[in-house]
DNA sequence: GACACGAATGGAACGCCGTTCCAAGACGAT
DNA sequence: ATCGTCTTGGAACGGCGTTCCATTCGTGTC
């Protein structure tokens, strides 16, 4: 018998790129959740089989989604006068990415091996490089680097769960942080002086100052380990 | 008509801490994807639907296990001298743990709010607090340790989804660092010049004391921070 | 001691997922 | 025109977290 039920084909090809975009839409709009095969084969009019001849996995989709966005953040970085203020603005353009398509976080904790990581420890690495951080000291650098930027990741991978998009996400943050301050303010007080003292800020932080602030920490630290390392050559500036 | 079938009821009742333990072991011994309700029902001799009067959801079975863990090692970080100490013995008490247990990684990184990650803050906090850092810096601070140990969490919990337990983790851990150096000396060398430099070295780094390095640039930051403030107070030791 | 009733139990069922399979169309080379 | 290869898309598979619910146990009340 035959199925008369069958759709129509497509007539334009189906290919990598477009299949990358359209799921990169589904992300940014909808979440996390709602990228999955069927909702891609939907939104593409074709079926969910179709996808498998252009993409491996559902991962491998989603690390080439994240290895594009990543690498516009690379490419702005490069092109910075001192390497102190290339790490910051890396740095600035990593957190607004993030902002924007908080799913890459998920995806940058998920493989350390991805080409996306590989992107943003050759570009950390450059600038550690020129800063002047000595040669055994420049990997656990740049690394250090690294993690601290994959920890504001997951953060921001779980703030894009608690809350999908659609929503007023500002006033949804709000709200949030405030119930979190209020169940931090009932905590035993004895052994939670630091939680508490906090909870009274928490809800008028700005995350992007505080992760700025976390990367002029890092960037002080580096400073002091080059300083040190000229010690040894004798440059002791402070004598 | 009645169900011959049915199995005997359990005597000994179920609790909580003993669905968290049978967890604990399932997630070391066969890893992360090997937890399910199903897997748990069966080696508790029960039914998945009998664990949920006891646990919320697969969340909250987690979270209560990451706890258990974690609670552990803040108290020894507790029981320090000094203040960077303390924060270098808290630092190694949570690699040290994330080794042996790396599907904390995951879960730690899913979720920022859970209690487990108020417990590090806290206990970061405090030994930032005596350590001096002025006021205001005190949560960037401590915020950007947490972020550096949920980045090096999240690294530790790929790793676990990489080689799943069982088979000899420094042996694979050996060969698969091997061939992502070999993969790294395949890219395009002007593009990638650290990286590739990095390949050379990777094989046979130490991760622990890599994380331990980071620890330092991260407490030579903060002592950078102490100073600065201090040369407002006028207390400038270097004139 | 009989009874009632809430809590605990455990197995079946639901809805969804990523992935695989494969019959059927499209199309270039011969 | 015919064949072989690549692409398509829908159905099917196995497994998941979770929900549902008939059954059973333990306990307080009369």
């Amino acid at each position: 018998m035959t199925l008369d039920t069958r759709t129509e084909r497509r007539t334009a090809p189906l290919s990598k790129t477009q299949i990358v975009e359209a799921a990169i839409s589904i992300l940014d709009r909808e979440g996390e959740d709602a990228l999955t095969f069927r909702a891609l084969a939907t939104r593409l009019v074709t079926g969910s089989g179709a996808l498998y001849h252009h993409v491996a996995s559902k991962d491998d989709l989603l690390a080439a989604a994240t290895d594009d966005l990543i690498a516009h953040v690379t490419r702005q970085a490069a092109s910075e006068a001192t390497p102190e203020q290339a790490l910051r603005t890396l740095a600035r353009g990593v957190f607004d990415t993030l902002q924007r398509h908080p799913w890459i976080g998920s995806v940058l904790s998920r493989d350390p091996w991805q080409y996306a990581v590989v992107r943003l420890i050759e570009s950390i690495g450059q600038q550690i490089q020129s800063m002047g951080v000595p040669g055994p000291a420049q990997f656990n650098a740049a690394t250090a680097v690294m993690s601290f930027i994959l920890g504001l990741a997951s953060q921001h991978a779980s703030r894009a769960r608690l809350f999908p998009p659609g929503a007023d996400q500002t006033a949804l943050r709000d709200v949030a942080l405030r119930s979190i301050a209020a169940r931090w303010m009932t905590l035993e007080p004895s052994e939670h002086p630091f939680v508490r003292e906090v909870a009274k800020i928490l809800p008028d932080h700005d995350d992007r100052e505080q992760f700025l602030g976390g990367v002029d920490i890092i960037v002080r630290g580096l400073r002091s380990l080059r300083e040190d390392a000229m010690d040894g050559d004798g440059s002791d500036f402070c004598r």
